[in-house]
DNA sequence: ATGTTTTATAGTTATTATCTATATGATTAG
DNA sequence: CTAATCATATAGATAATAACTATAAAACAT
C-alpha cells in the first residue's frame, strides 16, 4: 500500500470520478485507474463499483474512506508537528556536570529547566571530566558542564564564564583579614588539597607549580564540601571556587581573591563536535550560563 | 515522504544501524543512506547525527520515532482492519420498500436489522417501483424490496417468496363463509381497487384480464390501508396481499384463496446488476426473507 | 443511431528506488 | 602510529514501477 494510492482514492472520493480525480492529482487518468487496481488487489476487496458513467463506492471503499484520510493527515502534519513540538519543548536531554560544579548549580538549573520546559524530560548525570568525556563521545550524554582544559577533540567547547579561584581560610588564620593576599603567602599556611582525581585538585596543583608555590598540604579529600569544611574547622586554608563562596558560604569564613595573580577556571559545555546541538541541549546551556552564581564581588 | 522511508527509518532506529536496517528490509545499505537523506530534507532536519561507526538519532529523529510508529501501525492494519469493521456490521445501507410490503414487513425488519447490526447506518425509503428502480440505478439505493415484474435491466431480483392475493370481505357478503371462492365468482361482488401507479393495482388488473373476470369496481384508492377499512366496512370485496391478512386483520373480516386459480405475485430484493452486494445488503436481504409475515395459512 | 463521456487496457517512456563498486571516515588491533 | 576493520556516503548502472500516449469498450445524451 503506497501513500500515492491512498491520495489518488481520497480524490476519487472527493471528485467523484477518476478523470476529475487525474486532474485534481496532475496525473494522467489512466495512472488512478492502475493505482486502485493495485491498490483493491492488495486489499482483497473492490473499493468502487464502476457503473459505466458514475462510480459507487463499495462497503470497504466507504470503511476505507476515514482511515485513509487520518493517515494521509498523520503525514501532512508530520514536518510541521515536529517543527513545533521542538519549539515547545518536547524531547529528552542527558546532561552531565563535574562535581565540583554541581553542588552550586544544579539546583537552580533543574528547577529553571522544569519550569522552561515543563515537556521535557532531563537527565542529569554527576561524573568527574573524564567519564563525562567518555558520555559524551559515546552520546550518552547530549552536554556536559565542566572546567577546561578538554582535550578529546570529538568535542567542542563553548565558554560559559571564567571562575575565580578564591582563598578561603577560618578566622583563625591571619590570613582571613590581611589587606591584600599574595601568591606566595599560601606557603605560610596549612592547604587542605582536593584530590587530583577531580580536575579542580588538578587545577589548584598546576596554578601553584607556575606561580612556585610549594603548598603545605596537610589533607587531601574526594569532595569540595570536605574541603570546606576542612577549612572552617581551621584545619587549614585552600583555594576554593568563587561559586562556592556565593552559594553555600560558611558562618564566620573569609573568601579572598588574591592580589597579585588570580587562580581561574574555565567552565564551558562541552557537546560532540558532529552532532547537531538539539533546541533544549542551547536552552539549557544558556539556563546555566545564567543561573551560574554570579552576584557579587570579593 | 513515502511508506518506505519510513520503514527505513524505524528499521534503523530499532538497530541502531544503516546496514542492519537494511539486512533487516532486505535492501541494499546505500538505499537506506538515500532515502534517509531524502526524508532529511523533506523534513529540512537531520534525523540521524552520523559518528562515524555509530548514529545517534537528533531530537528531531527522536520526535518523529512514535509519528512514523503510529502511521505504519495504521496502514498495516488497515486490511484487517476493514475486514473485521465489515464482519461487524459497520457501514451504511440505503433500501427502499414498496408500499404494499413496507406497512407488513418494515417494522420487523428495521428492529432485527438494529439488533443485529447495531453498528450499522440504516436509511428506508418508501417510494413506487419506479422511483425504487431509478433509485437503485443512481445507487441513491443498494437494495429495493419489490414484487416482480422489474424490468430495468440493469437491475437484477433475488426470489424472496410468492405472495398469494386473498380475497377479503366482510361478514356481509356470503363470499365470507362459501365452501369455496370460484374467480369468477368475483365479478359478482363490488370491488374495491388499488390504484394502478401502485404495482399491486396493476397486478390485480392483469390476473383479472388473464382469468377473464370483470371487475366491478366500486372504488379506487391509493393505499392499500384504504382499501382494507373499505372493505371492511362493507364497501365491497377486494383481493389484498396474504401477509397483510397476516399482520393487520380486521376484527370480523374474511381473508380466503381462490380455489381454482390463485393470483399470486412474486415478492424479491432487487440490486444493481453491477454493484456487487455489501455484507449488510446481504444480511439485510435474509433477514427480510425471514421476517416476512408467514405463520399460519388460509 | 451518433457523438460524447468515462473508465480500462496496451505499449512506451520517464522516474526513481535499488544495486554494485568504491570512497571516506572512525575505531580497533598490532 | 600504521594497518585492518567496520560503517556510512557517493557515483554510476540497472531494474522496478509509475506515469504517459493512444486507443478500446461501455454507457449515456442528443
Amino acid at each position: 500500500m503506497e501513500i500515492h494510492q491512498l491520495k489518488y482514492f481520497m480524490a476519487i472520493v472527493d471528485t467523484g470520478s477518476f478523470s476529475r480525480a487525474a486532474e485534481y492529482c496532475n496525473v494522467a487518468q489512466p495512472s488512478l485507474s492502475q493505482q486502485i487496481k493495485k491498490l483493491e488487489s492488495e486489499m482483497g476487496r473492490l473499493l468502487f463499483d464502476r457503473l459505466g458513467r458514475t462510480i459507487v463506492l463499495t462497503d470497504a471503499g466507504k470503511l476505507l474512506i476515514p482511515k485513509a484520510r487520518s493517515i494521509l493527515e498523520e503525514l501532512q502534519g508530520i514536518k510541521v508537528s515536529i517543527h513545533s513540538d521542538i519549539q515547545d519543548g518536547q524531547g529528552s536531554l542527558s546532561v552531565g556536570f563535574i562535581p565540583t560544579i554541581s553542588p552550586f548549580v544544579l539546583p537552580n538549573v533543574i528547577r529553571r529547566f522544569g519550569q522552561d520546559f515543563p515537556n521535557a524530560s532531563l537527565e542529569v548525570h554527576e561524573d568527574l571530566t573524564e567519564d563525562i568525556v567518555q558520555k559524551l563521545v559515546t552520546a550518552e550524554l547530549d552536554v556536559g558542564i565542566t572546567s577546561l582544559p578538554i582535550k578529546n577533540k570529538m568535542l567542542q567547547t563553548e565558554e560559559l564564564l571564567t571562575e575565580t579561584l578564591l582563598v578561603a581560610s577560618s578566622q583563625k588564620y591571619g590570613i582571613a583579614t590581611q589587606a591584600s593576599i599574595r601568591v606566595k603567602e599560601l606557603e605560610d599556611f596549612p592547604f587542605i588539597a582536593l584530590n587530583e582525581m577531580h580536575c579542580l585538585g588538578e587545577q589548584v596543583q598546576d596554578f601553584c607549580y607556575r606561580e612556585d608555590v610549594n603548598l603545605n598540604i596537610v589533607c587531601h579529600t574526594s569532595q569540595l564540601s570536605t574541603v570546606h569544611k576542612c577549612v572552617a574547622m581551621g584545619l587549614g586554608v585552600s583555594l576554593v571556587p568563587r561559586a562556592l563562596a556565593l552559594s553555600d558560604p560558611i558562618e564566620g569564613m573569609s573568601y579572598r581573591a588574591i592580589s597579585d595573580s588570580l587562580p581561574q577556571r574555565k567552565i564551558v559545555a562541552t557537546t560532540h563536535a558532529k552532532r547537531q546541538l538539539s533546541y533544549l541541549a542551547r536552552q539549557f546551556i544558556e539556563i546555566v550560563r545564567v543561573e551560574y552564581p554570579n552576584e557579587k564581588s570579593f
